[in-house]
RNA sequence: GCGGGCGUGGUGAAAUGGUAGACACGCAAGGUUUAGGACCUUGUGGCCGUAAGGCUGUGGGGGUUCAAGUCCCUUCGCCCGCACCA
């Protein structure tokens, strides 16, 4: 009896259980900061192939951040952010400073149709789901960086997302315009191009339809080229980068005009064809198309009966989804309108049709129908009787006419009935006709792309406020630019003739005044004639100031007060006028120009006093003005002007042949017509706080819930201070997440959104010294060194994030126009071979395996399942055996007894061990975690089979499983690698997690013997174990081979040949 | 329709062109235990054979090669992305 006691003891103390060691070291490795790295302390960038090489690289380890919905945590998520995790893990026991942090993106449409599923207020939602989220994510005892969690609902955060809208909205890449849009019924908000699949809401699958409202975009499309461009420098999983090809969809063809006849108009088409051009029968136009709309206005007569049936049509088309319209599917339907245009080619007068086949947002929203090598123009055509002329034989060599869909020729082939293109091969037939369009004048080569603009906007509660405000008042006035000459200059000097019709067709109005008495001028003289322009505060004004024009500049917004969006010094006079080469000076040189310059200089102390109104300074110096030194910029230090020095620029002026200068119109943005009376909200207003309200639920107005609260919408124009109304839209969530890496780097910087050059960060309204310098040191973090998520945001959240990273690149704020070096697309979990969804019942909650198995079970049973990017199917039979096998590592590494310093490991141990760490350190570099966790596996049933274990082989074990198991291998390391009184001399905590990870010895891994396999005709017919020295050598090999019974038996005496692998193969040909 | 990926035991899966099925799950037999979602041993692709061993085998067909799960062609099936894109 007694002896049964003891042995119950003994088991119960070697028995794992996770649950009472788990809490246990989540809770020391945060208040050890174990995985908390000293930001400030970045050690030059991280870098995949870095390895062992180069230690305490700084590691930028992403992981897609969570939507926290009701359920919690999805474990789908805890797979892939498992494996994101042991990565991180792995890399910082490499001596790499690992930064993994972890948020939640918790705004927008889908935790709001959260909310209002389960009729709860989408803030209490937050709250609620937040808690859960946290604690879940704590319990799977990845190695986070708690201290730099982020929600993008926290005013905090998303106080920088509306910055950055205005950011961009100042950049000239945010507008307003009234447009067609996706409207989702259900959702009642606006979607993006990206959001809409098969024609159905991405969110609630309901049917979209058009409408026609003012919607605010971003000019993505105006980075199409760049982002696909950078696309071949990326290593992304290969399939992402081709949904990202694909959605940008570059496609080079012709526009061409064609004459209708009869009348004073013309149709512009676009097509990748104009080789078949010889085979254009008719045109057809989509029911949005202009000339559409002026048929039906009656810009030309027409028959009424035609304009009637048209207008049926149109109103029908309009009327119908995308859904339905592709749901009609082959089906072509069509009006005639009465017009023929005319082929320049052949003189043909092709009948312009109107059809919904045609489609309004692509190409010119008109088509010139060739229906002998279209499918669809050849529906069209047989339908309605139009002609069709055979232009291309294929590779079956028919020529006859086309009568047959299967006829239509849309592939390879040679020209005939096209004049000068019979006989050549489409592809230079593509070439020959589009250089004779472009020289007969009938059209030009473009290029379009499938790439929209991203909408922005959405009619929903839960999101950030669109920081805007529009302003009546200001809709009337123009952005002016104001265009200061230097001395002896006036309005129609140098380039300023040649700017301003340029500025004023960017929508700017322009002032150059021509100032008095400009040979020997006074600063008073020019401020006062300035003062009098009638420029005010409400203007929104830009300055562009040449030589003396600068100081003037200074002097004049000082005086004035007059806020300045850009002021523009073009080789600005400046206190470091002395080192210039006064004996460049005309007209008497310095005598005649110094006094002058004494009466400007009084402008100089001014530089300061305007830097508080003036938003961006621009100073474009020359290397070889005689007379500005390029240390000018001193004098403007205080504005932290953004310097570009020119070469052979001189002064910028006639004298140095600069009669245009095309960079200054790069700094004025185009002004959108729709845009005129929009002022954003000033920096050191935001956030526009998203107000609680009671009735938060969608409209389905086309206005945000926001708009039924004046008190919120209600408000005074920044610019003028009149009566003016705020945005009511919030942003799309996809704004929130296109910038969060970066944020991660700054959540402890209450005045700096970001990691930045010092002198951007010195822009921001009231960022310390202390974060400043911290802004700028950090930048060593970025761009991310590996980004690990989910391919279904292959188009979404990688495309925004890229476009934003551009953008903020081009503004100067970041030094990298792409943001993640690696994107790896982890695999999806799935569960009885579907998806796992709330409706199927088979949703998986963590939280119950983790009670049950723990969570180092829960983290190693799913990355076992198969390759990391193909995900796997979940069953509890399989993780109930991963739970067995991590019970029988702790009591084999448990038992005291085995554990021996003197155990001698030899050859085969040795070799065991040191093969074991090279193929883990292998896998694990290249994500393959099912294997690496199989030689751990098949290492310790070798382990297992011994009497003793050295002190070596356990370290090295649980090094190797620890990123796998944390909690667990750090139990065992503390109670067998830590000197207990060691903790009172060194009292820092000495976690499995940050120490080295082994290496192995290519000594060890040498064999003595190695086996051949020896094969007849290729088939294995024995083996035999040699030394290694006789791996070579094939007389050896044949003889001992041949005296092989087994093999004898199969060989006969007609053996041609013999291949020997050396070490592998020894093959017998007959 | 276009583009991409994948088809290997009862299951999840391994395999730089070189002994197919490592490692697990499951199953079977045996052992151990008061009991066990525990542990240990052995076996486990199929067919034939008591066994030794043989034949066969990576969706189907063909090819390249001394040698093919792997490369090429073709065909079938499944999955994903895009789609009346001119």
């Amino acid at each position: 009896m007694a002896t049964a006691k003891i042995k119950q003891k003994v088991k119960n103390n070697m028995t794992f259980d996770p649950s009472s060691i788990e809490l246990k070291w989540q809770a020391k490795w945060e208040s050890e900061g174990t995985y908390q790295p000293d930001l400030d302390a970045a050690n030059g960038r991280g870098n995949l192939q870095t390895g062992l090489a180069k230690k305490s690289k700084s590691f930028y380890n992403l992981m897609m951040f969570p939507y926290p919905s009701a359920e919690g945590l999805h474990v789908g998520s805890m797979y892939a952010f498992g494996g994101v995790d042991v990565f991180g893990r792995f890399k910082r026991m490499q001596g790499h400073q690992v930064f993994e942090p972890i948020g939640l993106d918790g705004f927008g449409i889908h935790s709001e149709n959260h909310a209002i599923k389960t009729n709860t207020h989408p803030i209490e939602h937050a709250e609620r789901t937040q808690k859960n989220f946290y604690r879940q994510l704590h319990a799977i005892g990845n190695s986070y960086a708690w201290e730099n969690k982020l929600e993008t609902y926290d005013p905090e955060y998303y106080r920088w997302t509306q910055w950055l809208f205005v950011q961009l909205f100042k950049s000239g890449l945010a507008y307003k315009k009234y447009s067609p849009v996706n409207f989702c019924p259900s959702c009642k908000t606006v979607l993006s191009d990206e959001q809409v699949i098969d024609g159905k809401c991405e969110r609630c699958n309901s049917v979209v339809e058009k409408r026609d409202l003012e919607q605010w975009f971003f000019r993505i499309a105006q980075y199409a080229e760049r982002l696909l461009g950078n696309i071949e420098k990326l290593d992304w999983t290969e399939k992402v980068k081709l949904a990202q090809r694909n959605w940008i969809g570059k496609k080079e063809g012709i526009n061409i005009t064609y004459q209708i006849s009869g009348i004073q108009q013309t149709v512009t088409i676009f097509t990748t064809r104009p080789d078949t051009n010889f085979g254009a029968t008719f045109i057809a136009l989509a029911p949005e198309h202009d000339l559409v709309t002026k048929i039906l206005d009656g810009a030309f007569t027409t028959d009424p009966q035609i304009a009637k049936k048209i207008q049926i049509y149109v109103e029908k088309a309009k009327s119908k989804s995308e859904i339905e319209r592709q749901a009609e599917g082959k089906e072509k339907t069509g009006v005639f309108t009465g017009l023929y245009a005319t082929n320049p080619l052949t003189g043909y007068q092709m009948p312009v049709w109107v059809s919904d086949f045609v489609l309004g947002g692509f190409g010119t929203g008109a088509l010139v129908g060739v229906p002998g090598h279209d499918k669809r123009d050849f529906e069209f055509a047989t339908k309605f009787g139009l002609e069709i002329i055979r232009v291309v034989v294929g590779k079956d060599g028919d020529e006859s006419s086309i009568v047959k869909i299967e006829q239509v020729q849309e592939e390879e082939g040679t020209m005939i009935n096209s004049g000068f293109l019979n006989g050549l091969d489409i592809h230079k037939a593509i070439e020959k006709i589009m250089d004779y369009i472009e020289k007969e004048g009938y059209g030009r080569r473009v290029v379009t792309y499938h790439l929209r603009d991203w909408l922005i906007s959405r009619q929903r509660y839960w999101g950030p406020p669109i920081p805007m405000i529009h302003c009546d008042a200001c809709a009337k006035r123009r952005p002016k630019v104001l265009i200061i000459h230097g001395i002896a200059g006036d309005s129609n000097d140098n380039w300023f003739p040649w700017v301003r019709p340029l500025l004023e067709a960017k929508g700017y109005e322009v002032i150059i005044p021509d100032l008095p008495n400009s040979q020997h001028p006074t600063l008073a003289e020019w401020t006062n004639a300035l003062s009098k322009l009638g420029i005010t505060k409400q203007d929104n004004l830009s300055i562009i100031g040449h030589s003396l024009g600068g100081p003037t500049a200074v002097a004049f917004i000082r005086k004035n007060k007059i806020p300045v969006t850009k002021l523009i010094l073009v080789a600005p006079v400046g206190k470091e006028i002395g080192e210039a080469n006064w004996e460049a000076i005309p007209n008497g040189g310095y005598e005649f120009v110094k006094p002058i310059l004494q009466r400007f200089s009084e402008a100089n102390g001014y530089v300061s006093e305007i830097a508080e109104i003036v938003e961006n300074t621009v100073l474009y110096l020359s290397d070889d003005d005689p007379y500005i030194p390029t240390t000018v910029s001193k004098s403007y230090e205080a504005l932290q002007p953004k310097v570009t020095i020119f070469k052979n620029h001189g002064h910028f002026n006639a004298g140095a042949g600069i009669l245009e200068f095309p960079t200054i119109l790069n700094e004025f943005p185009q002004v959108e017509e729709e845009n005129l009376g929009w002022v954003p909200v000033p920096e050191k207003d935001l956030p526009v706080k998203l107000p609680y309200i009671e009735n938060f639920k969608p409209l389905g107005t086309g206005k945000a819930p926001l708009a039924n609260h004046p008190e919120f919408y209600e408000t005074t124009c920044p610019r003028c201070g009149g009566k003016a109304n705020r945005e009511t839209d919030v942003s799309d969530t996809f704004l929130d997440s296109s910038w969060y890496f970066l944020r991660y780097l700054a959540t402890d910087l209450k005045e700096v959104a970001f990691p930045m050059p010092a002198e951007k960060a010195a822009k921001l309204h009231s960022a310390t010294k202390d974060e400043i310098k911290k802004a700028e040191k950090r930048r060593a973090w970025l761009p991310i060194t590996s980004y690990i998520g989910g391919a279904e945001h292959s188009v979404l959240h990688l495309l925004y994030s890229r476009f934003i990273t551009m953008a903020l690149k081009d503004m100067g704020y970041v030094d990298f126009e792409e943001p993640f070096s690696r994107f790896y697309a982890h695999g999806l979990i799935i569960k009885d071979g579907a998806k796992m969804s709330k409706s199927k019942g088979n949703i998986i909650n963590p939280d119950d395996y983790i009670r049950k198995y723990g969570a180092d079970a829960l983290r190693t049973y799913l990355l076992f399942l198969g390759p990391f990017n193909q995900g796997g199917d979940f069953r509890d039979s399989g993780i109930d055996g991963m739970s067995r096998f991590l019970k029988r590592v702790w009591s084999l590494l448990n038992k005291w007894q085995m554990i021996n310093d003197k155990c001698q490991m030899n050859e085969e141990r040795l070799r065991f061990m040191h093969q074991t760490i090279k193929g883990v350190t292998d896998d694990m570099e290249n994500l393959r975690f099912n294997t690496a966790i199989a030689k751990l596996m098949t290492w310790y049933n070798f382990l297992a089979k011994q009497t003793l274990i050295s002190k070596e082989e356990k370290e090295v074990y649980l090094k190797m499983l620890a990123p796998f198991a944390p909690h667990m291998t750090e139990e065992l390391w503390q109670q067998f690698f830590r000197n207990p009184k060691s903790e009172i001399r060194n009292p820092k905590f000495n976690s499995i997690h940050t120490s080295e990870w082994p290496t192995y010895d290519e000594k060890y891994l040498q064999v003595d013997k190695v086996t051949i396999a020896v094969q007849v005709n290729g088939k294995l017919r024995g083996t035999l174990v040699v030394s290694v020295a006789d791996k070579d050598n094939q007389k050896l090999l044949e003889e001992l081979a041949r005296n092989d019974e087994h093999v004898a038996k199969f060989l006969s005496e007609k053996v041609k040949k013999v291949i020997l692998v050396p070490g592998k193969i020894l093959n017998f040909v007959m």
